[in-house]
DNA sequence: GAAAATTTAGACCAGTGGTCTACGGGTGTG
DNA sequence: CACACCCGTAGACCACTGGTCTAAATTTTC
């Protein structure tokens, strides 16, 4: 007897109302991660009952993942507003990486939340799923970067693309 | 009235006791998490009662420690067992560690467990602290191999070795 | 204004990590 | 032998957890 997916009912909602819910709760899930967190202490910190929370989630990982995906389309939103304009060689094409990941690691510094929120995915495997597309996004953005670079031949082109994107992150946590 | 140290009784137990207790916990953190883990469940798979669990560790957290530091100090002799004798040239270096990669993710790939541990570990902040020994160890073993790489003039100097054991761990993982 | 649908409140539940008291079983000493 | 001592154990108990469910309030529709 299923009504509805409590989480169109949440897009429903208006931004400023949907802040309401995810402030207080990125908070704190910034400051304890997912699994130290207190569903009911976000909820009285919200001001709301249990019985709206779960008209509005399905459990504490939705809100969690609510929360992320909000961080992740900020964060989208703010790189394309720095985006490079890349030309022909090889040592321009080091020059616009260099600086993009000065933007990035800029971007990353006055969001410091993204590295956090970001290290509490690996463990939801729903989260994993369901992150897929706006991660898409964002990879997209790096596999371009890439294929630039092979274009030019500054990058060798005998490793997979997933690895550089991992090697890229590492390399902006440190 | 604090009588002892948890930890050092538990130290004082015999390896086979001590596995008694890390292998169920081992079993249930690796396949839940820490945080989804649930220590009543491991003391019923243990056979052991509150009392006694308490009575040698001093949390939850101290036997997912104590769990990682097992495999950890596993993880380190495996590796002694497989070191290289490095020889002067860069091309050799780079074979040498080409070949150490291979022999890591062998050994990584042997006990698939570490990878899936590690995640769990950057949640606990006295974990971090616990476990800067045996790290240290490890990291010893890192910094050596850049050293002797920058000896042979393989490898650049500009960048921080902690960037670089960071950069291997991504590319080991993926 | 009444009937229907949406939204809210909070008591309630099984299970959680952690504390505490009481008890067993050695061992050493008189 | 008996006593005290202490290491180790058992498990009742506690506040709190995420999640369910029913009943009431509120809004929408006719």
């Amino acid at each position: 007897m299923q009504q509805e997916d409590p989480r169109a009912r949440f897009e429903r909602l208006s931004a400023e109302v949907q802040a309401r819910w995810l402030d207080p709760a990125e908070d704190e899930f910034l400051r304890l991660g997912f699994g130290a967190s207190s569903l009911n202490r976000i909820l009285v910190r919200t001001g709301a009952s249990k019985g709206q929370f779960y008209y509005y989630f399905a459990d504490k990982g939705a809100l969690y993942l609510a929360v992320i995906e909000r961080a992740l389309a900020e964060l989208g939103t703010a790189l394309d507003a720095h985006m490079p304009a890349p030309d022909g060689t090889a040592a321009e094409f080091w020059r616009e990486t260099a600086a993009l990941f000065g933007r990035i690691t800029q971007v990353l510094g006055e969001n410091a939340r993204f590295a956090e929120l970001g290290r509490g995915i690996y463990r939801e495997a729903a989260a994993q799923a369901a992150l897929a597309g706006p991660l898409e996004t964002l990879r997209g953005h790096v596999e371009a970067l890439v294929a630039a670079g092979r274009v030019v031949g500054a990058v060798r082109d005998d490793l997979p693309v997933p690895l550089l994107a991992a090697i890229a992150f590492a390399a902006a946590r440190a």
